[in-house]
DNA sequence: TTAGGTTCACCGTGTTCA
DNA sequence: TGAACACGGTGAACCTAA
């Protein structure tokens, strides 16, 4: 029953790499970050982290307690989802569920190969195992009713229309609907039609569903309200799309993202040295050098006195610090600097006879005598930076901003993946996301979602599992597994998927689901977090 | 069939009042650590948080997903977890355990509030309610073996004798020893015999247990060899004892404490010598030292003229020590340790002939200079920390925090309980660590959990899964449940439970576990994080 | 006390925009 | 034109292990 399993990619070779380029990233970065920026806290700020520093997660013993769960946790997602949430720009669809599925494929191939290593038969163990035919459908068959029959291909293939039916389209078995309604690409990983292979009967019923999330228990019996509207298409923009391959999406996204301005790449790309050309380098000459020495003395002395040191030199306004040598307020340093490096001080002219008084009033008459005032008050053109300076203090700048941005783009042309990836897993995981997105669509939010109270919560829940029952459903190999095994990754992948998928919409800034920048989203019915407060016995649980 | 149901003790006070005191604590602590430490980091380490700093923890982006995940998390544990994780001192038992018992009082509570708020029933709301009578034993009964009946109370007790069973002793059916060799006191937590009340017909199977811990998966279908050994009792120490009131227990058993057999571990534990290596490492060469050596010279001849030996070498500023191999005065001692840690020395050019001279006031002019003159004054490139070297101070720094704070909190010990704790509601947890750390013991390691393989470890996490499965069993209130409803709650609870009990068992010193000091861990069979490892498909995963 | 590392307020460039 | 800002280097003050 289970012997002959192959996996359609190698995905303990996927994972591994992935997994240590994950680390080397996030070491290398971990490093660069705290080389050039040695406050932690500003990391956190330019990270957007700090958001998250809720009291309870700095909070010395909740922190620690979280984090040590957390360890537990990231034994189960693995660094692969932490990678794979490295890149998610808020505009990239279906990312978060991309974790999902890796987990799926995590989950299934380490079950595997456990029983590989194994006699191959759970049997074999002499463990009291389960039976073939999954307790799961044993077990609600008794009902008879709301089991959703997925015994061969035909009756799980697919008509891509009904998923634009009007919010009143009639109810209808979410059996038939749910038939029906899915859409026709990509249906699996490698494009071919789902199979249900060698498995003779399989049914899974919304229960089977809605037994992975059991971090939200309470809502489980209570979930459903299955007879009353559930076949409505999500409102929403989102809603009215066709699907469209991811790849293609990503390419139309991206063309309206990136500006033409930014900087040609070779440019960019050319300065060898960044540091070196920055301010201090070209440096005064040793004649400089002394007129600094004076400046500084002059400094010096009069520094008892705070006030007479913080007086621009030239016109007498208050000046906050040097400037190009001298002691000069912020404007006569704009002005000095944009004399020099505009070269316009060759061509002042004095109105009068080149000694005009500079005050703070009248320092806009006479340039000439403004910029002749600078020099003597020890502002040297030469520390004004050339523009070769400028130049090369630019294309550092860009060099980095582009490289940033590089990364990023690169990361959105990976559609959420990162670029260090083989483009054969690229390519899988692509797939995987494009069959998520496909399949999250074309179950609308039914009707009874809307409303934002606990009941209609109740039915989100019940339509996220189903969601993610039915991707998981689709990928190709699950069907390749027996009915126990089905049921055992649904249960992982489902308790897994909906964490995930509540943790990424989660909007913190508002407080309610969805966040907003995700195409996705917006088919989201809005849930508010009190409302998810009423859910549980214990509101004080957040914070 | 649920209707009836009242808890023994207000769980739902205990858990409200708790959890506000949590808040308290969290916040004014919080408060006053962000006012007095504007460094996170250093709120961080003070918080003893920072031993989980981890590259991955800290890095920007997986540190912000492990938060949000983690907020998610928290949702199910609530700040009541976390608080009583407060006083989890190494030497007190038991606590991780406390967190399973509350865990599983909130989800029964939160199950019970949520179906009470609304009809009473689940079938009220129009689900397509799970059946009264749970599929998960008619899934299973058409195995008839190994199942555990619970019918009555009758089935339910127990003799207390077994557990002396030599591990040599001959194979049975699970169910038999269950039934056999369990403890006689306390069975619950009022101390009454356990007793099946309204429940007409109750099986829980292996199985049952072990669909909670779905996070360990792959071993789920593959655990057990129970055919095989399973039934002998734990070679420990604790595995002969007779049974004896927890609280006794607690004062006589830490005399008994290090198993023989345990012990040889020990030494493992001894020798962390991992530190002072590192930091030699990048030590002076013999020439270096030379230098270094005639440094100290000059410095201590002109010793008495203190003027002479405190001048920077480089800039001629005040020095108060040697830097690198030089007299250097702190900004030179700066400059050069920026210089060589960001690698921009390299790119440093002189404006000038690459002689510009050094002095305080001019030092800023000519980084290329400036370098070059630290060198010659005897700086030394290879004596700043590499970034690995810094790593490893960290992680000893941390190490050694931790250390210091774990200490601290032994003294905090109020039998693992916070003592802002009511004393009724503290005596409730007591009892339920009472239960537990009877029914843990009450079920011994089998010889084939022994081992440190991956075949031992699978069936270590039935074991675990069996002792939980059991304990929450035992949990008075669980009788009056109907069997859907334990079910639910057993998938739960287990899962959550070996989750935490895991975390908590983690040696994280030495990457193995169990922990020390805990009573409970002696009798654990050690496993290794590599063997861990091995269970996984993706042994990179952890760090 | 010495000598490593870290932090953070500050300084002095350049840039932007009203 | 000049106020306001971004950015990266600087160094005094501090922490910590030996
Ligand atoms: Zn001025
Ligand atoms: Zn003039
Ligand atoms: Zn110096
Ligand atoms: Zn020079």
């Amino acid at each position: 029953m289970t012997g002959d399993y192959t996996p359609g990619w190698d995905t303990t070779r996927v994972l591994a790499t992935w997994s240590k380029r994950a680390r080397d990233v996030n070491y290398s970065s971990q490093r660069s970050e705290f080389a050039k920026q040695p406050s932690v806290k500003r990391i956190l700020k330019q990270a957007n982290f700090d958001h998250y520093l809720t009291p309870s997660a700095t909070h010395p013993v909740t922190g620690r307690v979280a984090l040590l769960t957390l360890s537990f946790l990231a034994h189960a997602l693995g660094d692969t989802a932490h990678e794979v949430s490295t890149v998610r720009p808020p505009g990239v669809p279906c990312t978060h569920l991309l974790l999902v599925a890796v987990w799926y494929m995590m989950s299934k191939d380490a079950y595997y190969q456990y029983r590989a290593e194994d006699t191959g038969s759970v049997d074999g163990l002499g463990l009291p195992s389960l039976p073939n035919t999954s307790y799961w459908y044993d077990a609600h068959s008794s009902m008879g009713s709301s089991l959703y029959p997925v015994t061969s291909a035909q009756d799980y293939v697919i008509q891509n229309n009904e998923s634009q039916l009007p919010i009143s389209e009639s109810y209808r078995e979410p059996m038939d609907w749910w038939a029906e309604n899915d859409v026709s690409a990509p249906r699996n990983l490698t494009g071919n039609l789902c199979s249900i292979g060698g498995v003779d009967q399989g049914y899974l019923s919304t229960d089977d569903l809605m037994c992975g999330p059991s971090e939200f228990e309470p809502a489980g019996p209570a979930m459903g309200m299955l007879g009353n509207g559930f076949v409505g298409p999500a409102p929403g923009p989102g809603g009215e799309r066709e699907y469209v391959s991811p790849m293609e999406d990503m390419a139309t996204d991206e063309s309206l993202t990136p500006s033409p301005q930014s900087l040609p790449e070779d440019s960019a790309f050319a300065s060898p040295a960044r540091k070196g050309a920055a301010s201090d380098t070209r440096r005064p000459s040793p004649v400089q050098e002394q007129s600094a020495k004076e400046q500084k003395k002059q400094k010096k002395e009069p520094k008892e006195k705070v006030k007479e040191s913080k007086k621009c030199g030239v016109c007498g306004d208050t000046a906050r610090s040097m400037h190009f040598g001298g002691m000069a307020c912020d404007s006569c340093k704009a002005f000095f600097r944009r004399s020099v490096q505009s070269g316009a001080y060759k061509s002042f002219q004095c109105p009068e006879n080149e000694n005009c008084p500079i005050s703070k009033q009248n320092r806009k008459v006479c340039q000439y005598c403004r910029f002749k005032k600078s020099q003597e008050n020890g502002m040297e053109i030469s520390w004004v930076m050339s523009e070769t300076d400028r130049m090369v203090l630019w294309k550092n700048r860009l060099a980095k901003q582009r490289q940033e941005q590089e990364d990023k783009l690169k990361d959105v042309a990976y559609g959420g993946l990162p670029h260090t990836l083989d483009p054969d897993d690229a390519d899988t995981l692509r797939n995987l996301a494009a069959l998520q997105e496909a399949t999250f669509k074309s179950i609308p939010y039914p009707e009874d979602c809307y409303g934002d109270n606990v009941e209609t919560l109740a039915n989100l829940f019940v339509c996220i599992c189903k969601k993610l029952g039915l991707f998981f459903y689709r990928v190709e190999d699950f069907q390749y597994l027996c009915k126990t095994d089905q049921s055992l990754l649904l249960k992982n992948g489902i308790g897994m998927g909906i964490y995930l998928h509540g943790a990424y919409m989660f909007d913190h800034e508002n407080e309610r689901w969805p966040a907003e920048g995700n195409k996705e989203a917006l088919m989201i019915p809005p849930v508010s977090l009190d409302t998810l407060r009423k859910f549980t016995v214990f509101p004080e649980a957040f914070e």
